[in-house]
Formats: structure tokens, sequence, C-alpha cells
DNA sequence: TCTAACTGATCGGATACATCGATGGACCGC
DNA sequence: GCGGTCCATCGATGTATCCGATCAGTTAGA
């Protein structure tokens, strides 16, 4: 066959298709402009193709282009992965891991688990990325991070899974409210009820509302909460009554409010806590030990 | 992060993973044997791990090594895959398509498509290899095909397909059997002959099993082919009957024989032949250009 | 229209790197 | 122990990469 671009020569295109501006992409991956110019002008040539339009005085990527970025990025993650894996023989969790953690998660684990972990293995260098499920996912699959700490149930096509731990749902109001008194509220009792949620996106929106059997919901901007936080707020405020994962409840989340909770009806209603990495990466046997230390160290005590 | 291989060092360890001897696998990708030893030995300071043994008089791959060899073969893929697409944009048909064709289809479609195919698209570089399904679907999926031409229904994740057309069975024996008078026989009465067969591997031979309704028949290895050129001849010499692929027939595959086809009972059973590629390859368009040249060459008239 | 500012392209020189041929050193079979 | 095979190493050489400086084209404002 013929010549292949360098990986050099994908990572400044990269930087390029990221800046949409040569010299600021050129400092930022630490060369010159006229490296990095030479540097595409020889990618364009080995591909035959124009990845970039520099017509205008801005630059834009060319549709072949944006394709070719795209898979660059994948493949550089690849490469990346290759020589982590390698690395990770000698002395596994001692290179870096992106890591992604959703919003109702990262508050009540990381805390206590970063500390432990960074003694144990003071090497690791752990990139954090806090964001929603489904934006952890694509850069999962894009190869933007390399693994993520989210609830499931999700759909994770291409990714596997490695279960932390179950964390159950529970009902929280004012500790005067009616439904706190009296036995365990049944679902309708709860549904009657105003009950405020996350925003629309958040993962937690969907397991909780699966949690007590409902599906289509009142969507009600004024009552939509945008953390965990301010949806204790709004339901400390008498707003309505929530659900609450009870890892957040055990780690704090109600400190200073006059919540109380209880558990739900049915069979322990949760979410669960997982792992999850892109399916065939090399490093899989360093993520499922990440895995198997999140799952030690997360423990409620 | 840090420093990552470069592209061309993991071309020179997958040669040596391919010879296990410095000396051939150097002359096989036209380096010198020194240049391929300090290629080797850079790429393993990068990755930070031994990749080969070189205690014994033979070189042995370490456990590591024969990952990162495989994960290696796949990234090459698909640098590879990046550049024949970025050529494609200008000229699609014109690079290097590595592509894989199944025995009892390849005889029948690629004599009567090649040549036009060349004429159409001078540039196109064809490789062809010819093997079972399974075979070539596990090289499309480690990247050492591009494409391949089977015989659906065939479980195939991660590849896409596009199917070209279907291809009926027809029951095939002596012109003078007692199957070949009176009305189309029915499955039992199929089922009650010696039925040759393909040996196992050969998926037209589980094709052409549920073609006739069968799903577990009497094995002996006296009585299978190991192509459809012998199985021909088999039944020639009234040692039973078969099914073969109308495709096969109309070709002539049965000239010089005394052989005589008839439709099978039902609606015309039948195999798929498509084209299948990896999932997710930037080449997509360009293999289904492909596919549609075959779909308009093959057919036949 | 002219100018100043900014963009990416280009050039020449310095440096780093891959590659080569030759040689060294370990290991084996005879 | 001797010749043969194998991989590692060394010094030389050519090539690719990168940098700083400069050029050329575009834009916005004076």
């Amino acid at each position: 066959m013929d010549r292949l671009p360098t990986l050099r020569q994908l990572q400044h295109f990269i930087a390029l298709s990221e800046h949409l501006h040569f010299g600021r992409a050129a400092s930022a991956i630490h060369v010159t402009q006229s490296t990095l110019s030479a540097s595409l002008k020889e990618l364009e040539a080995i591909l035959g193709a124009p990845l970039v339009d520099r017509t205008k005085r801005s630059v834009v990527l060319t549709p072949i282009g944006h394709e070719i970025a795209g898979r660059a990025r994948l493949l550089l993650a690849e490469a990346e992965d290759l020589t982590q894996a390698a690395k990770a023989v000698r002395a596994p969790l001692s290179g870096a891991i992106r890591l992604g953690v959703i919003p109702t998660v990262a508050p009540f684990v990381l805390p206590y688990v970063l500390p432990q972990l960074r003694r144990r293995y003071p090497s690791l260098l752990l990139f954090l990325v806090e964001d929603l499920t489904e934006r952890l996912v694509t850069s999962l699959r894009d190869g933007a991070l390399d693994a993520a700490l989210i609830a499931l149930p999700f759909d994770t096509p291409g990714l596997e899974t490695a279960t932390l731990f179950n964390d159950p749902f529970v009902l929280a109001a004012r500790a005067d409210h009616p439904l706190m008194a009296g036995k365990t509220p049944s679902d309708e009792a709860v549904q009657a009820e105003r009950l405020l949620l996350l925003r629309d996106g958040h993962c937690m929106r969907d397991h909780a509302l699966s949690a007590c059997g409902v599906h289509a919901p009142r969507h009600d901007d004024a009552f939509e909460a945008t953390s965990l936080m301010t949806l204790v707020q709004m339901v400390d405020n008498g707003l309505g009554v929530t659900l609450l994962p009870q890892m957040a409840v055990a780690r704090g989340l109600l400190k200073g409010t006059n919540l109380a909770t209880r558990p739900l009806s049915g069979d322990a209603p949760a979410r669960e806590i997982a792992l999850v990495w892109r399916k065939g990466t090399l490093r899989r046997a360093e993520f499922e030990l990440l895995g198997r230390e999140f799952k030690a160290l997360a423990k409620i005590k």
C-alpha cells in the first residue's frame, strides 16, 4: 500500500480541528504555527484530500476533514489505550485514567474514595469530568474518556459495565409531612403528592420515576431542580416531596434541613452504581481493578 | 500524557510477531535487521513493557506482547481505513480493498464481475481472499480484511451488511433419478434420499439443510464433499442427491454431467448473497458503491 | 485609499531520528 | 572448540521534523 499518516500529524490536525485557528492550535500543543502548517500540508498530501478550507479569514473543516478528525481522535485514543495497557502490566493503576462521573454520584463517592485511592496508588493520575450520563457515554465512545461512574439501568451498547453496589431510593419530605407518619406509603399515595425531581437529562430523574412506578409525570419547569442540593432546598421550603438516593442521605445531604426520609414500598427500588468502559479496551483488567477499589472504598459504614 | 508509539514501530512489531524472527521479519518489510532491533527496543521503552522474550534461541511474544500485537494490527488497519477513505473522496473505488469471498460464491460471481469492475475502475486494487465465512468474519473484525462477500443468514455482530440478491436452492440428482419425475417432491421425499452435502464449516451446508427443513442430519464423512465440484461428481456417480445454489447451476456447474435440477417445494428456499464490512468504517460509502456494482454486474442474464 | 493588524504559507538552518552496514557477543550443533 | 546462526550495538549518513523569521493575502478602520 502507500504511506500512512503519522500519529503526530493526526494530533496536529485534531488540535487544529478543535481550535480552528493555526496559531492557537499550535501553541496549545506546544509547537509553532509554521510547524503546524507544514504538518497539516503534509497530512493533506498523504491523504490526498483537503481537510480544512482556509479560503476565508477563518479556518473551516471540510466534510471529509470532519470525518477524519473524528476518526483520528478515536485512533489516538486507542494508541493511548495501548500504551497505558502496556504500562499497567508492571504497575496497575499507575498511569492516567480519564474518569467521568455523574453529578448525582460524584459528591457522595469521590470525597470518600479519592483520598484513599491516592494513598494506595500514588502514581495514578485520575482526570475527572462531571457530566450527565448521555454525554459521558458519548465521550467514552469517541475516546475522550477511559471510564465512567454512572447509574444503571441505562442503555450502553458498546460498553462493558461492572456493578459496584445498589443505591436504594428513599422518600424524602419535611418531617411534619403527612406521608412521614403511619405505615409505609403506597406508590399511589406518593404520586398524589407534588413530586419534585431533577430536571430532564439527569438519569436520576428517570430512575426515581420508575422507582415509584410513574412513567409520564406532569412536566413543570418551575419544580425541576438542577442539583440534589437545590432539590432538597425546594422540599425543605415545602414545595413538595421527592425521592433521594440513600447514598446521598447517608453522606449528609439533609444536614441542616427539616427533612426526614423513609423507605419506599415494594422491594427496595434502587439504582445501580456501576463503572463502565469501552468494550474491547486493552486496559480492561485495570478498570476492573479500579472498580473493585471503588466498591471497597465507597462502602457506606 | 507521555510519548506515543509510532505507527511505523507498530508495523515493525507486527512483522516481528508474524515471523518471530528478526532477520526474516526485517526483510519482509524491507528494512535491515538492525533497524528492526532498534525500533523494537524503542517501542518497548515507550510502552515500558517487554514485548518479546529473546532469552531462548527463538523469539517468543510475551503475553502483553501478544495483546499489543493484536491491537496494533487493528490500529494499523484503522489508519489504513482512514487514508483510503480520504482518497475515496476524490475518486471512489480507486484504492486498495481487501475482499474476502466464500468458496461457494467465488467461482460463480468473480469471473463475471471482476473483468467489468476492472474496466470501470482501473485504479481499484482488489485483493482477494477465499475462505469460509467464519474466518472471513474474524479477519474482517481484526482488520485483516476490508469487506467480504458471504451468504446470509449468518450471525455477524459488529458488521454491516448490504444484500446483493437471493440465491435459491434447487434439488439436483441424476436425470434418471425417481425424484426427477412426477410433481415437485416434498421435503419428506427429499429427506428420504441420501442427501450429500459440503463438509461442515461451509455455510452452504447449513443453508441447504434449513432449505429443506432438516436440522440434525446423519453425519458421514464419506459423503461430505469439500467443494461444489466434488459434490456434483459424487451425485453424478449415483451416491445420492443434493441441493445446489441456482447461481452455480446457471453458471454451468453441471456442464458435462448427467444431473438435472428442479425447484424445491415451498416458497423458494434461498440463501442471501451479501457484502459485509466492519461497522463504523469511514469507507462505508465506498463499500456500498462496491455492493451496488456487484449487484448490477453479478445479475444472471 | 492607505495602513496596521492578523492570518496562514514558506524558507533556511538546526536538530532529532530512522536507517544502514559492519561488528560484537551469546548460544547452539557438530 | 569451531563454524554458524541469531540478536544487540555502534558509528555514519541521510531524512524528517521543528523552529524563527519572513512573506503574502485578507480585513477593518483611519
